[in-house]
RNA sequence: GCACCCGUAGCUCAGCUGGAUAGAGCGUCGGCUUGCGGAGCCGAAGGCCACAGGUUCGAAUCCUGUCGGGUGUACCA
C-alpha cells in the first residue's frame, strides 16, 4: 500500500518520498498517511491541495474502498477486509515475521554473566531475559548468532571465599547448602573485613591476599578450592538456567581470559597504546575520545581486572569468531565503563560494532514509599525462591483443572519473564511480589490464555484445506490487520533490540483476538462451512504468531491453563 | 563538578525518526453466563504530558534553560 502511494506521489509531483502508513482511530479509516503535510514545504504548495491530488489518483487506482482527505491534509484510506485477507495470504509463509536483514553476518551475544559462588539472584533475571530475546531477535532477522556466558569466575572474591570458608564454615555445611552456604560465607566475611578495617587491623585481609596470590601462582590447594567452588556454582547456575529455559553456546569466564589479558597488556605497552605508571599500574589514555579518566588495564600489583579480561575477550572473539557485531547484555550502571572499553577497542583498530545492550535496574520499594536499587546489603530475592513462588501461584490458579506440571511451569515463567518486557528495557523495574506474577491484563499469561483458547479450538476441529473465495472476512478485519503488522514489528524490535515492542504487539493481538472471539462464533452453532473454513484458517495464523512472538521473548504456550 | 538516563492518570508504564480527541494495565465504580474456556469482553470516572522559553502550519515528542529523581565517575565486577 505504501508503495502505491509513493508511486502516486512520484507520478503527480515527480519527487521520491517514503510513505509511512499509520493505523488511525477507526472513525477516520483503516490506514492514514500525512505524506501531503510532509510534502507541503518542499513543494511550496497547500497541503490540502496536495492531499486532494493524491486522493484523486488513489481513487482512480481502485485499490482502496474509500479515500478521504481530512483536517490539514491527512489522507485516510479504507480497504475491504477481503483485500486485507488476500494481502495476508500473499505474504504468508512458514517463516512469517522473519527477515534476512542480518544475512551473512555474525553476532556474538554475551549474557547473563553471573558471578561464581553466589546464589543465582533476581539481579540476573534481566540479563537472562534481555539476552535471550536479543539472541532470538537476531536469529529471526537472519544473523548467525553465537552466545557466550561471560562468567565472573576471577578476582578478589575467590580469596574471600577461601578465607570465609576456613573461618566461618565447614565441610558439612558446604555439603548441605552448597552455593547458598558460599553466599552466606561471602556476606559474613565481607562484614568481618569491614569491621576489621574499622578496628585498624588486617589479619583477614592479609589472608585474602595470600590466597589470591596462591591461586595466581598455581598453588595446588588454592586450585582445588577454586575448582570445588566453581563446580558447586556452575551446577547451580545450570540448574537455574534450565528452569528459566535459557542457555548459551559458550561459557568463557574471566579466569580463562586473565592470562591472555596480561599478555595483551604487554603488547599495548610495547606499541605505546598503554602507559605504565610509577606504581606499576597500566592505563590506556582515552583523552582523544573525550574521557577525562583513562582506562585502567592492570592493577599496581600486576593483577588483572575487569578491563584486562574484557580486552582479551574482545581480541579472542575477533580472532575466533570474526563477528560483525558484539552485544553485551549488562545493566545500565556500567554504561560509562563500556563506553571506555569500546573507545579502547577503537584505539586498537577494532572495527566490529560493539553494543552495550543496557537495561534498567531492579528497584524495591521501602516502607516509606521511596524507591531504591535492590542490593545485597538489603537482601536480594533469590531466583530459586522467585521461581518456586511463581509456580506455587500458578498451581493455585489452575487448581481443579487438568493442567500438567510442565504447563504450570510455563505459566509461571510467562508471568515472570513478561514483566521484563512490559516496559522499555531502559526503564527501571519496580520489584513487587504482588505484580511480578500478574496473570491478568497486560501480562504474559493473558497472551498465553488467548493462545491456548485458539489452540483448543484448532485441536477440536478439522481445518479445511480450501478457503472459500467469496468469504468477505468482515468480522475478522481487525485481527487480519493486526497480523499484517507483525513483520514490521519484528523488524523494528530487532533494529532497536527492544523486545518490549514484541510484547506490546502480542498484547494487542491478544486483545483483538479476545474481542473477536467474544462476538464471532468460529466453529460452533450455525456457522456455515465456508465461514468455518475461513475462520479456522485465520486462527491457524494467529496461533503461529502467538507462538512465534512469545518464542522471541523466551515464553512458551502451555497446552492447557 | 562532569557524563548518561528519567519526570505522562491514585499506582506501574506505553506513546518520543513532530501530526487528528495523549493510550494501556492495576486499583475504583457499573454492565455481560440459554455460547468454541469469564485468566475474558463492554462501559464510566480519573491528565496545566515537572516548569519556563524557542523552532514549526502543528510539540508529550526536537532545541535551550530551570527544578526534581536515579546511575556512574582508574586499582570492585
Amino acid at each position: 500500500m505504501d508503495t502505491k502511494i509513493s508511486h502516486a506521489v512520484q507520478t503527480l509531483f515527480g519527487v521520491t518520498q517514503d510513505v509511512t502508513l499509520t493505523r488511525p482511530d477507526p472513525q477516520f479509516g483503516d490506514y492514514a498517511t500525512n505524506v501531503a503535510l510532509q510534502l507541503a514545504k518542499p513543494l511550496g504548495k497547500n497541503p490540502r491541495e496536495i492531499a486532494e491530488a493524491i486522493a484523486t489518483n488513489l481513487r482512480e487506482s481502485g485499490d482502496f474502498s474509500e479515500v478521504t482527505v481530512a483536517g490539514p491534509g491527512f489522507i485516510n484510506l479504507r480497504v475491504t477486509a477481503k483485500s486485507l485477507a488476500s494481502a495476508l495470504a500473499e505474504e504468508w509463509s512458514g517463516t512469517y515475521g522473519e527477515n534476512e536483514d542480518g544475512k551473512g553476518k555474525t553476532v556474538v551475544v554475551e549474557y547473563p554473566s553471573q558471578n561464581m559462588a553466589k546464589p543465582y539472584s533476581i539481579g540476573h533475571l534481566r540479563p537472562g531475559n534481555q539476552g535471550w530475546a536479543a539472541k532470538r531477535l537476531m536469529e529471526a532477522t537472519g544473523w548467525k548468532v553465537i552466545t557466550d556466558n561471560h562468567l565472573g569466575d576471577y578476582g578478589a572474591p575467590f580469596g574471600i571465599w577461601v578465607v570465609g570458608f576456613l573461618t566461618f564454615s565447614s565441610e558439612e555445611e558446604l555439603e548441605r547448602d552448597g552455593v547458598y552456604e558460599l553466599g552466606r560465607v561471602y556476606i559474613q566475611t565481607k562484614k568481618a573485613l569491614k569491621e576489621e578495617k574499622e578496628r585498624g587491623e588486617s589479619t583477614l585481609a592479609d589472608m585474602v591476599q595470600e590466597w589470591l596470590l596462591k591461586l595466581e601462582n598455581g598453588d595446588e590447594q588454592a586450585a582445588q578450592y577454586s575448582k570445588r567452588f566453581n563446580e558447586i556454582s556452575l551446577s547451580h547456575i545450570h540448574e537455574i538456567m534450565d528452569r528459566l529455559k535459557i542457555s548459551t553456546d559458550h561459557e568463557y569466564g574471566e579466569a580463562f581470559f586473565a592470562p591472555k589479558g596480561k599478555a595483551a597488556v604487554q603488547k599495548l605497552l610495547e606499541n605505546g597504546v598503554a602507559v605504565k605508571n610509577d606504581d606499576g599500574s597500566v592505563i590506556v589514555p582515552l583523552d582523544e575520545f573525550g574521557f577525562d579518566v583513562p582506562l585502567l588495564v592492570q592493577k599496581s600489583n600486576g593483577a588483572a581486572l575487569y578491563a584486562t579480561t574484557d580486552l582479551a575477550t574482545i581480541l579472542y572473539r575477533e580472532e575466533e569468531w570474526h563477528p560483525d557485531r558484539v552485544i553485551y547484555v549488562v545493566g545500565s550502571e556500567q554504561q560509562f565503563y563500556f563506553s571506555q572499553l569500546f573507545a579502547m577497542a577503537k584505539k586498537l583498530g577494532v572495527t566490529t560494532e560493539l553494543i552495550h545492550l543496557w537495561f534498567g535496574m531492579i528497584d524495591q520499594i521501602n516502607e516509606d514509599g521511596t524507591r531504591e536499587k535492590m542490593s545485597s546489603r538489603k537482601g536480594v530475592v533469590l531466583m530459586e525462591e522467585l521461581l518456586n513462588t511463581a509456580e506455587a501461584k500458578a498451581r493455585e490458579v489452575v487448581s481443579g483443572r487438568d493442567v500438567s506440571d510442565e504447563d504450570i511451569k510455563k505459566i509461571a515463567l510467562g508471568a515472570i519473564k513478561f514483566t521484563d518486557f512490559a516496559a522499555d528495557r531502559r526503564t527501571d523495574i519496580l520489584f513487587d511480589w504482588k505484580s511480578i506474577f500478574a496473570l491478568t491484563g497486560f501480562s504474559g499469561p493473558y497472551i498465553q490464555y488467548a493462545a491456548v483458547r485458539v489452540n483448543t479450538i484448532l485441536a477440536n476441529n478439522t481445518v479445511a484445506a480450501d478457503v472459500p473465495a467469496d468469504y468477505d472476512y468482515e468480522p475478522e478485519k481487525a485481527v487480519i490487520a493486526k497480523l499484517l503488522e507483525y513483520p514490521e514489528v519484528v523488524h523494528l524490535s530487532a533494529r532497536d533490540l527492544e523486545p518490549h515492542k514484541i510484547a506490546t504487539y502480542l498484547y494487542e493481538l491478544g486483545r483483538e483476538m479476545n474481542r473477536y472471539y467474544e462476538q464471532t462464533p468460529i466453529a460452533t452453532g450455525s456457522v456455515t462451512d465456508a465461514q468455518k473454513a475461513a475462520r479456522l484458517n485465520l486462527l491457524q495464523k494467529v496461533s503461529y504468531v502467538f507462538t512465534h512472538g512469545l518464542g522471541l521473548l523466551g515464553i512458551e504456550v502451555p497446552e492447557r491453563m
